[in-house]
DNA sequence: AAGGGCTTCGATAGCT
C-alpha cells in the first residue's frame, strides 16, 4: 500500500486488509495526514458511498487507539437511522482495536446509555438533540466524559447548513469548546458531506470565530450518467399521475431495484399503491413500497433492509427521506416523476444510482396538460418540462447547484440557545451569553442592541429573570419550556394523528389532513377504510379495504432559484436544450417530450417572449419574467398592495381585470413601482409571521425583519426590473 | 384552475 497507509495503526491496517481492499481510495489517502495532525478542521466532500466515513475514522481511530479514558471521537448525525448504520459499520473496526463505540439517541435503551455513562471511552454517536439534552441535564458528566475529546465529526453536514438545526449544532460545538477551556487548541471539527454549494464557504460555516485552519479534501467528479426525459399528455387539470406514465414506470422498475422520487407524500402514496395494483393484476408479488417521513419506523426499516438485498427486486417510491446517506446499497436507476425542485437534491438523488462499474441512470417522467380553454401560459410554455431540462443542464453542463442560504437570522433558535445555556449553567450573565452565542458563536449576525431587545422581551414573557447580582436565570415560563422533553429540538413539529391498524402503528397524519370516519384512503402503499377517529387519543383506526385516494399532506414552499429561471429562459431563447458532448449535440428527450418542448417554444416565439414580458389572455395579464420565486413573491406583494387582484403560478404573475399598458408602464419604471418598500415593510403587512418554533418569544420588530429577509428581496427585485427592458 | 420535503426529544409509571 502507500505512505499514508503505513501511518495507520497496525490493527487498523489489518482491518483494511480484511475488507479485501486493494488500496485506499483517493480521499481516504488524502485525509490521513490532516486528521492525524489534529491541527486543523477538515472538510471531506465526496459523493455517496465513496468511503468518506472511513476516510475520517481510519486515521482518527489510529489516533485514539490507546486512549482508554473519556470519549475520543464525538460523531454527530442528523438522523437516528444513520447512527444505527454507522454503528454497524464501525463495530468490526472497533472490535479489532478493542475500542468502545456507543450509539446514543432517543431510541437507545436506558440500560445501554447508563453503561456508556459509567465508562465513557472510544466513540460516541449522537444526534444534536441528545447532546443538547446531556448538556442541560448533566453538564458535569459532559465535561468529564469529553475532557479528552480529540475530534468532533459531523456526517451529512450539508443537511445542517442554513437550518435551525445547523445553528444549534454549531452552538453546541462552541459550548463544548467552552467547557474544555484548559485545552491549547479547540477540538478539531470534521465535516463529511456529499453536496456543498460552495465548498470554500464551508470552513466558515463549520467554525465561526475561525481560530483554526481548515483543510478541504474533495473527491473526484461524478461518474458516467445515462439519462432520458419522457413526456406525457395529461387531461387538463389531472390530479394523479397519468396511466401511461404509470405503465412505463412499472415496466422500467419491475424486476429491478429502483428509487422513484415523486416530490410529495401524496404522489408517493398514490404511485406506490397503483404500481402494487399492477403487480397484483399481473400475478406477480408486489415489489413497490412507499417511503416517507409520515410512515412508521418499522415500515421504513423494512423497506431499507429489503433494498439492501440485491437478489430481491424492490422499488422504493420515496420523498427526500432516501436522499441522505442511509445504507440502502446502490440501485439500478433513479426515476424522477414530475420536475425536481433543485439541482442540489437531484445531485443527491443521483448519488444513489450506479452500481460498481456501471453508469448511473436517470429517467424523468414529466406530465403536461393537454391544451384546452382553461390552460394558462405556464401550461402552454410547458414549464414543468422546461424546469426539468434546465435543472438537468445546470447539473451536467454547468456543474452548479444551489448554495445553502446561511444568512437567515433564526431568532427562534437564538431564544432557544439562550434558554439552553442558562439551563446548562444554572444561570449566566448577559455579556457571557452574547460572547458565546453571538460574538464567538453561530449568531454572529445579531447586533448588541438586537440581543438586548431579545433579552428584555424574554424577561417580559417570563422566560428569564434577572437576579440581584445581575445574573440571568430561568423564569416561570422558561422553566416550563426547558423541562418539557420537546425542548431539545429547535424545529417545529406539527400536531399529528397516529394511524393504527390491528393495534399496530403504521404511521402518522397531520391533523390538518382532516380524515373522517368512513373515508377511504391510500396510506403506506395500501388501501384502507377509516373505521374511527379518536380526537382525544389523536388516533385514526383503519382497516384494509379497496379504492381511496391519498390524504392531504401539507408542506412548506420550496422556492426556485434565480439560476434555474435564467437557464429556462436561455433554453427557449436559443431554442436548443441539447447537451454538447465532445462537439456533438446529445438529445435526451423522448419523442413526446420533444413535441412538448416544440409546443412550448412555439408559444414562446408567438408571444415574442425573449423581448416581451406580458401576455394578455383569458381576462388576465400574465407577467412572464423568468425571475426567482423570491422576486416573484416580492412583486406579487407590491402589486397586491396597490389593490390589484394578483396571484402567481410556476413563477408567472397573474393579475386580473387590468390594462396591460398600465402594468407595463409600472414594470418599466421600477423606482415608481417599488416606491419606498423594504423587505421589512412588506413583511409588516402580513398577518402571521410565526414560522419557527420559538418565534412567539421573539420581539415583533425583529420578526418582521427576519421574515422579510427570508421571503422577499426588494433590492434584487429592483435590480432585476432595471435589467428587464434593456 | 393550479404546487411543495425532512429531521428529533427524557423520565417515569405501570405493566409483563
Amino acid at each position: 500500500m502507500s505512505i499514508g497507509f503505513n501511518q495507520l495503526d497496525h490493527r487498523v491496517q489489518r482491518w483494511v486488509h480484511r475488507q479485501k481492499w486493494k488500496n485506499l481510495r483517493d480521499i481516504q489517502e488524502q485525509a490521513i495526514g490532516p486528521i492525524l495532525k489534529e491541527g486543523s478542521d477538515v472538510v471531506i466532500s465526496a459523493s455517496t458511498a465513496s468511503g468518506k466515513t472511513e476516510a475520517f475514522f481510519l486515521p482518527a481511530c489510529t489516533k485514539i487507539a490507546d486512549q482508554d479514558e473519556g470519549f475520543g471521537i464525538l460523531y454527530l448525525s442528523p438522523l437516528k437511522a444513520l447512527i444505527n448504520d454507522q454503528y454497524r459499520r464501525l463495530e468490526g473496526l472497533c472490535e479489532m482495536l478493542d475500542m468502545n463505540v456507543v450509539p446514543w439517541h432517543g431510541d437507545i435503551s436506558q440500560a445501554r446509555r447508563n453503561k456508556a455513562k459509567k465508562n465513557p471511552s472510544g466513540i460516541i454517536l449522537m444526534t444534536p438533540e441528545s447532546l443538547e439534552a446531556r448538556l442541560i441535564k448533566d453538564m458535569g458528566w459532559v465535561r468529564r466524559a469529553f475532557s479528552f475529546l480529540r475530534y468532533i465529526v459531523i456526517d451529512e453536514f450539508h443537511a445542517f447548513v442554513g437550518t435551525e438545526r445547523g445553528q444549534q449544532l454549531t452552538s453546541l460545538m462552541n459550548r463544548l469548546d467552552a467547557l474544555a477551556q484548559d485545552r491549547d487548541l479547540p477540538i478539531p471539527r470534521v465535516a463529511l458531506s456529499a453536496t456543498l454549494g460552495n465548498i470554500n464557504d464551508t470552513p466558515a460555516l463549520l467554525r465561526q470565530n475561525y481560530n483554526m485552519p481548515c483543510e478541504i479534501i474533495q473527491g473526484k467528479g461524478e461518474s458516467e450518467l445515462q439519462l432520458v426525459v419522457k413526456g406525457y399528455y395529461d387531461l387538463p387539470g389531472a390530479q394523479r399521475l397519468n396511466e401511461n406514465a404509470l405503465q412505463d414506470l412499472y415496466a422500467i422498475c419491475r424486476g429491478g431495484s429502483h428509487l422513484v422520487f415523486a416530490n410529495s407524500r401524496g404522489n408517493t402514496e398514490d404511485i406506490a399503491a397503483r404500481a402494487s395494483d399492477l403487480c397484483e393484476n399481473n400475478f406477480v408479488p408486489n415489489e413497490f413500497f412507499p417511503h416517507h417521513g409520515s410512515l412508521s419506523r418499522e415500515l421504513r426499516e423494512f423497506l431499507e433492509k429489503r433494498l439492501q438485498k440485491e437478489d430481491l427486486p424492490t422499488t422504493a417510491v420515496c420523498t427526500m427521506t432516501l436522499e441522505l446517506g442511509i445504507d440502502i446499497g446502490k440501485v439500478d436507476s433513479v426515476i424522477q416523476v414530475t420536475p425536481p425542485h433543485s439541482v442540489a437534491s437531484l445531485r443527491q438523488r443521483m448519488g444513489r444510482s450506479g452500481r460498481r462499474g456501471t453508469p448511473s441512470v436517470l429517467r424523468m417522467l414529466i406530465p403536461e396538460d393537454k391544451i384546452s380553454h382553461i390552460s394558462s401560459p405556464g401550461d402552454k410554455l410547458r414549464l414543468r418540462l422546461l424546469q426539468s431540462i434546465a435543472i438537468i443542464r445546470l447539473y451536467i453542463v454547468e456543474k452548479w447547484y444551489e448554495p445553502a442560504e446561511s444568512s437567515h437570522f433564526h431568532f427562534s433558535t437564538l431564544v432557544h440557545q439562550i434558554l439552553a445555556l442558562i439551563a446548562q449553567w444554572g444561570g449566566a450573565r448577559a455579556a457571557q451569553i452574547f460572547d458565546q452565542l453571538c460574538d464567538k458563536g453561530s449568531f454572529g449576525n445579531v447586533t448588541i442592541p438586537d440581543f438586548k431587545k431579545i433579552l428584555t422581551h424574554m424577561g417580559k414573557k417570563e422566560l428569564i429573570q434577572q437576579m440581584h447580582n445581575g445574573e440571568l436565570v430561568l423564569g416561570i415560563e422558561g422553566e416550563r419550556l426547558v423541562n418539557n422533553y420537546n425542548f431539545y429540538t429547535v424545529f417545529n413539529t406539527p400536531e399529528e394523528y397516529r394511524v393504527v391498524n390491528n393495534e399496530k402503528t403504521i404511521g402518522s397524519l397531520p391533523t390538518e389532513s382532516l380524515v373522517t370516519k368512513g373515508q377511504h384512503i391510500i396510506f403506506a402503499g395500501r388501501r384502507w377504510k377509516v373505521n374511527d377517529v379518536d380526537e382525544e387519543k389523536k388516533t385514526v383506526y383503519v382497516n384494509l379495504s379497496k379504492g381511496g385516494v391519498p390524504p392531504k399532506f401539507i408542506g412548506d414552499p420550496i422556492p426556485l432559484h434565480q439560476k434555474i429561471r435564467d437557464e429556462m429562459y436561455k433554453i427557449f431563447n436559443t431554442g436548443d436544450y441539447r447537451i454538447d458532448i465532445g462537439g456533438s449535440k446529445v438529445d435526451f428527450l423522448d419523442s413526446s417530450a420533444r413535441n412538448l418542448f416544440k409546443e412550448g417554444l412555439e408559444y414562446f416565439n408567438k408571444h415574442d417572449l425573449s423581448r416581451n414580458k406580458i401576455i394578455n389572455e383569458n381576462g388576465y395579464v400574465y407577467l412572464v419574467l423568468w425571475a426567482s420565486d423570491k422576486i416573484v413573491k416580492t412583486l406579487q406583494m407590491i402589486f397586491g398592495s396597490k389593490g390589484y387582484e394578483v396571484s402567481s403560478f410556476h413563477g408567472i404573475i397573474e393579475i386580473k381585470n387590468v390594462d396591460r399598458h398600465k402594468i407595463e408602464n409600472l414594470l418599466k419604471n421600477p423606482s415608481i413601482l417599488m416606491g419606498e418598500w423594504t423587505n421589512a415593510k412588506l413583511s409588516s403587512i402580513i398577518g402571521v409571521r410565526h414560522i419557527e418554533k420559538y418565534d412567539e418569544y421573539v420581539p415583533d420588530d425583529l420578526l418582521i425583519n427576519s421574515y422579510g429577509n427570508r421571503y422577499f428581496d426588494v433590492k434584487a427585485t429592483k435590480h432585476f426590473l432595471e435589467q428587464l427592458y434593456v
